[in-house]
DNA sequence: CCGCATCCGTCGCGATACTG
DNA sequence: CAGTATCGCGACGGATGCGG
């Protein structure tokens, strides 16, 4: 395998990678799949310990890599809903794929 | 879902993305993938561009987290092999995955 | 209620030079 | 041939305060 081959090869999972590897991303990615839609407020709730910054941050990623879908209402007070695209839950198979070799590896270490 | 719950959930997550996210491992795995032994040098000259410094300090956390497996052998010249073990082939399927969502998704992006 | 701008600390990455 | 030690930079994560 030549060095193009080899970079073209995994391109694509460095892509998935860069997305799922932030730090918040994993835990936005699980709250936003167990509710259809969720609001700013509601979310930075459930998402425990992140910042105001980080939260938009994160959520701009992923807005960007067409994970998340983000609807504005024009209602007083202003209201913003967040979910997952169909993009976005095609992702979800990998993340469960994750914590399954996550676990059976963890397991592994205790039992020598 | 409580802030344990949450935490607990994900952390097999966590770890594996963890071990995949460095920077060279996903090369370093792929290369070890299509050998089933391979010396350092070789190695080295098969991930492109990395130095030595990084590709040890990957090869010492792939074997700690038991993916990888050193063999010396004492001979003259030294000889060290390195190769998957069990638990880093069934990072593959994981890959695998990574690399199909990444294609299917660049692949949309080009479309509109 | 929702999001942005700024500043700063930490750490992953890497160049270079050296060892058995 | 197969590594290790040291030093430094830059990007990401995060606290704080402002704006629509």
């Amino acid at each position: 395998m030549t060095e193009e081959e080899l970079n073209k090869a995994i391109a694509p999972a460095r892509y998935t990678l860069n997305i799922l590897a932030g730090k918040w991303n994993l835990k936005i990615l699980a709250v936003l799949c167990s509710y259809n839609d969720i609001r700013y407020n509601e979310l930075k709730r459930k998402v425990y310990g992140i910042t105001g910054t980080m939260l938009n941050q994160s959520l701009k990623e992923l807005i960007e890599n067409g994970i998340v879908q983000r609807v504005q209402y024009n209602e007083v007070p202003s209201r913003v809903e967040y979910s997952l695209t169909r993009t976005g839950l095609e992702l979800i198979p990998i993340y469960e794929q994750l914590v399954l070799w996550g676990e059976n590896h963890l397991g592994r270490k205790c039992e020598h």
